[in-house]
DNA sequence: ATCATTTACTTAAACGTTTCAGTTAAATCA
DNA sequence: TGATTTAACTGAAACGTTTAAGTAAATGAT
């Protein structure tokens, strides 16, 4: 099975290896007749040739190929995308990078550091990295002058370009809503809380919210586990098990959301009739389910759009000017939260 | 920035290069002493060497890389997982891949030719397909002898392995199941039914059911679009339209099913009180959402691990040999049946 | 003691591009 | 007219591996 290679193209054109492949990357610096062109072009199309991206990489150290870690929550875990959010990022990511002819070279990151040979070892013009990370690895990866852009991560470092949104705001904001509607006892439900983690801020903004308003942030109305439907399965029942003291909640994940709404449906316990809740994401799933959410909405279109915007423009600049970007977020009122009157 | 390459590592360890590389390779044929494996191991660590696998891949011609394409439903439109299904299959074939040691090369697939790119490009060892696509490119595909692996479709040629449901059968039960219900009339609701793809043959599933029973295949049951939530909520809105004629329908995917129920609830028609649902597939939100869905499960992880398992088994053997998976399905029971009486 | 085999390597030619440094021949300029 | 520039190419050395073929020493068989 002999490959067509440029040589063949070359012989059949009459020209030099060297020219059709000035031709094929309109290489601005050389200059070819218009002719030449055109019997290369013909002879391309004639063998049905097609470059060897592999070799190109290795000759040119550019690949044209994005690499995207995704986090896999837990390590025996199958799906990685336990939460749909990151589908939908990938999805966009994938589809911005495509339109600029870039193709993705995609892995889960479990405890193993596969993200290093993805880097390294394929020459990849930059990496999208999803989640927070051990910082050992992140050293590693600074060393060997790849792009990177960290998307959701509080690793405050000048050698990352990072993408999020205001998570502390947006938590803020929810909790305020929730206080705005009457509620005085409200829980916070998310994954784990690591330092200057994403779950981290939304509980700062939650703890904002509470004060401003004079409440008081209780240690009962804390519940955290991983970001998953089983988790809201297992808060719905910790909830219960502390006796239903709150009349709201604000859960860092519309996955979680689902899982606690469904958790307190087996017990009876209604949504929002006995307790509201404000969720964030906004994933597609929050408008399909009953009750629907509401929810504070980012856009992970445009998350994912800009991820790829970022990392493209730094692996074309010469120098490493860090950028970060902030996107905005709006609450989205569904059916998940009703005014509460304190019986007196 | 110079890389470290295998020559550098040979220098520290003073061996020459192909030695480096057999020790890295394991090479069998080869034998290598204790003590110099031992030293290329300990120059490898202390350089932080990491082999480039661009290089590797021209030189050897395999990549350690699998083409993984999906189907984009519309073209201008961003989101290829608009099915959940995609997500959940294209995290077991990451997962299963990885284990393996290999890395998933990412694209959607719309009107263009992108996938050709893919696999002569990047000298990928084998490709996934997942869905169908037109005949010509398939027949591009096959000249470049790079195992391929098509998932869900119905295209007959031996020259592809693939792998799949029962789809008829398992549309078939769905449908028994609501006429064990008592339910005469019976919805079909689907994504387009092209030629022998996998709606057609659950379109003929259904089909069979009802005619089993002595039951007739209405025209007016029959509601056709594409493979997304929108489309639910609009065959809802014709379901009712068309005054709301049948007692239960079998639609072909949970996604569908969503929507059909979310387009229902806002006109006050209720599931399962009002009409009763079966649908396909078992994505993870099937049983998150209210009512849960009764649905056909299908295993989407073991479809994601025999997929790799084929395609990398084919591209380890040399002689090509034709193999075929089909999956079992089951019922899963939930909420979103009830049984029915006619009103006498 | 001699020849054949095995062990443990090394050399060098691929793999398919890109790109720097020439090399012509024609066009432009003084 | 001769010198200089420009347009349009070509040759060959990278890029970092793998691997077939070769070699020298050690081992084994006769």
């Amino acid at each position: 099975m002999q490959r067509v290679g440029i040589k063949d193209v070359a012989k059949e054109a009459g020209v030099s290896a060297s020219t059709v492949s000035y031709v094929l990357n309109n290489t601005p610096t050389e200059s070819i007749s218009e002719d030449t062109r055109k019997r290369v072009m013909a002879a391309v199309k004639k063998l049905r040739y097609v470059p060897n991206l592999n070799a190109r990489s290795l000759s040119s150290r550019r690949s044209n190929l994005i690499g995207v870690l995704i986090p896999q929550t837990e390590p025996g875990k199958e799906f990685m995308f336990s939460n749909p959010f990151y589908g939908e990022l990938l999805s966009s990511i994938e589809y911005t990078a495509r339109q600029q002819g870039y193709h993705l070279l995609l892995s889960g990151t479990q405890e193993d550091h596969c993200y290093l040979n993805i880097a390294q070892n394929r020459d990849v013009d930059g990496i999208i990295i999803v989640g927070t990370y051990p910082g050992e690895n992140l050293n590693e990866l600074k060393r060997m002058g790849v792009p990177i852009v960290l998307v959701d991560s509080y690793v405050m470092d000048k050698d990352f370009h990072t993408i999020g949104i205001e998570d502390k705001e947006g938590a803020r904001m929810a909790t305020r809503y929730l206080i705005g509607k009457g509620h005085r006892r409200i829980a916070f439900i998310s994954g784990s809380i690591r330092e200057n983690g994403v779950n981290m801020k939304r509980y700062q903004g939650y703890c904002d919210a509470l004060q401003e308003a004079g409440l008081t942030v209780d240690e009962s109305a804390f519940y955290s586990g991983t970001v998953d439907y089983e988790y809201g399965l297992t808060a719905a029942q910790q909830y219960l098990d502390r006796g239903r003291q709150q009349t709201a909640a604000f859960i860092t994940a519309d996955v979680l959301s689902m899982g606690f709404i469904k958790g307190l449906r087996e017990q009876k316990v209604c949504v929002p009739d006995d307790i509201s809740i404000v969720s964030f994401d906004d994933v597609y799933l929050a408008n399909m389910t009953y009750p629907s959410l509401t929810t504070v909405h980012q856009d992970i279109g445009e998350k994912g759009r800009k991820a790829v915007e970022l990392v493209l423009e730094a692996a074309k600049a010469k120098e490493h000017r860090y950028t970060e970007c902030i996107l905005p977020l709006r609450l989205v009122e569904r059916d998940s939260v009703r005014e509460w009157r304190e019986p007196t």
